[in-house]
DNA sequence: GCTTAGCACTCTCCGTTGAAGAGTGCTAAT
DNA sequence: ATTAGCACTCTTCAACGGAGAGTGCTAAGC
């Protein structure tokens, strides 16, 4: 800690106070709400001091004091800090979780409109990247002339379907038997690595003579080319609206587009894979210029000992860390759970 | 026509030039503007008159005129009564939506991000009531003890995976063969039809004492539970930010709430299905409260003679319905054809 | 030496005021 | 039937000023 007790906490109760009312606060509102046995005069001296140390700032000469966002680094460094047991995770909630075990989409969305349920922000669940998940079936179906459906099943049991077409046309025997080579050749390598061996056994001379061979490993190819892009769901967007801080329409309109592109919140959230426990991105740390007012507080689940994607909630940097942390980290653990239990 | 074409020509000028600029007008403007040979104080006659049969209407005493619902609704129906050509349905587009014919879900998709690109205005599709669409095929893939994952494909194309319990294990075996019993038993059928022939099967005799076909039938009846749905697609809903009637925080939020159940949506469109051309609905006309006002353009696409689903823009009431209506129009009939070549 | 009371100062917020501008309806003249 | 003229109404916008909130500084108190 950089300052003492006392500065510690009316640093904490301006970042509290203004994370509830959104309202520049004065010394004297201070006193009067948090009782210190200290008059306003010395409030104020304390929070001149914390302004001149950068963590509170005026917004203008005659008004209160609000956080700056390095003021929330350390309410929220304080806050995580806590060698607190957040509780019980929540048992109704991983009920539901549990109940969508079988059908990852569903689970993952059902997740993030808990979180944002919860939260009252906007809820994020990132999906596992598809091209690192391990491999464990696929089966192909033929529609029509050339085009058949490859259903693609993962060990954590992610299900992606998608139309390919080749120029020759196979038949329903055909694709059965290439299906089962496949899945007894390649179970339970990552998709990359599927990959990657289709493509350098395709340059042996000698498949250039196996005629059916050949026609396995082109299907196995266009069935597995699977863009590096891990699902983004988002549930409870419009909350967005209850805040104050964005009934500006220009800011409002930056974070929907945000939104629609969800590119960017892929990006930072890949960005945050390696850490463990409970991270917190606030304002202009998260590098995107549309996202300069909010927060982001994320945590990892796991499928094993693999890291696997990323719960996250986002919402203004005026956000309930308090509540939100210990939501999302829970969160986390109910869902690695929920993973596991097989 | 309920009045003289002068008055036609002012209503048509006052809707088309709100339209526009989202701007009360008045007598003066309009003479500037649009060149009737009239003076502003014949225009203030005319006005007064449309005023007091409900076309127009003033915000307050010494404001221009703004159209009324009616004022719409006349400005509408006079578009739409217009015996015009739309002209060639557009090319390239045709062809974008063309190379997504085999997936119906990213067909849709596609669809509804070209009406909001093409229109500004948010677009929606709806797609088919599945329970009512043909069955084609259907494909069991066992995932774990008595876990299995479906795939049915109808004859558009549409493809649906559902994963499925039962008590008892089956294995790719027998999966395999039942799959193949209903395939050859119930292929062209609506799925409503072939739930119903399953349950009767059921009821019946001798099927009491028919092991498998008990297995086949169960299994049937499970995987063909299908909710009479329609999917929704949206596109560019963050377009409803660029107008400035939905500047009011309130309505923003109840509009992003309406979305966010779009089951509303959904019931609106359902309403719509029997009519044929292009249909328009205004403001108040949709009778949700949340699009009090909107206005929602719509027309049907079909698969051969059947009206499958529905194409629609959603904007605000003063949207641009001249650009709109041959839009709408057009789309659906790409989508047609899209739909049907084969 | 830390704390506190007092005070002058600054800045926002909000209601008032008044002038400018836009548009109307009515009347009388063309 | 159309139009010019005019008085009237209503909004918009900028300027103004007082009230209120909060600060920093200084000097007195414990």
């Amino acid at each position: 800690m950089v300052f003492n007790e006392r500065s510690h906490q009316v640093l904490f109760a301006v970042v509290g106070s203004y994370i509830k009312d959104a309202l520049p606060i004065g010394s004297r509102t201070l006193v009067q709400n948090y009782d210190f046995g200290l008059s306003p005069a010395t409030i104020r001296n304390i929070m001149a001091e914390l302004e001149e140390m950068g963590y509170l700032s005026q917004p203008h000469t005659s008004a209160g004091r609000v956080p700056t966002e390095r003021g929330y680094r350390y309410y929220v460094d304080s806050l995580i800090a806590r060698p607190e047991d957040y509780g019980a995770p929540f048992g109704i909630e991983a009920q539901r979780l549990a109940s969508k075990r079988d059908d990852m989409r569903e689970l993952f969305q059902e997740t993030s409109q808990l979180l944002s349920l919860m939260s009252h922000y906007t809820g994020i669940v990132m999906g596992p990247d598809v091209s690192y998940t391990l491999f464990k079936q696929i089966e192909f179906i033929r529609l029509r002339a050339g085009h058949f459906l490859v259903i693609l099943i993962t060990q954590d049991g992610f299900i992606q379907n998608r139309i390919i077409e080749t120029p020759e046309d196979l038949d329903q025997r055909d694709l059965d038997r290439i299906a089962r080579f496949l899945n007894e050749t390649f179970s339970g390598l990552d998709l990359q690595e599927v990959r990657r061996r289709l493509l350098s056994e395709m340059e042996t001379e000698k498949t250039q003579y196996d005629e059916m061979l050949k026609k396995v490993l082109e299907l196995g190819k266009k069935a597995m080319r699977v863009e590096p892009e891990c699902e983004l769901f988002l549930g409870g967007t419009s909350h967005f609206l209850d805040q104050p801080e964005f009934s500006d329409l220009e800011k409002m309109r930056s974070l929907l587009t945000a939104f629609e592109e969800k590119a960017v919140i892929v990006k930072l959230l890949n960005r945050c894979m390696e850490g463990s426990g409970v991270q917190v991105f606030i304002g202009s740390e998260n590098e995107s210029r549309h996202m300069g007012d909010c927060s982001l507080v994320i945590a990892n689940y796991k499928c094993g000992d693999r890291i696997m994607g990323t719960v996250a909630v986002l919402g203004p940097t005026r956000m309930e860390y308090e509540r939100v942390i210990p939501l999302v980290d829970r969160t986390a653990k109910v869902l690695t759970r929920v993973l596991n239990e097989d």
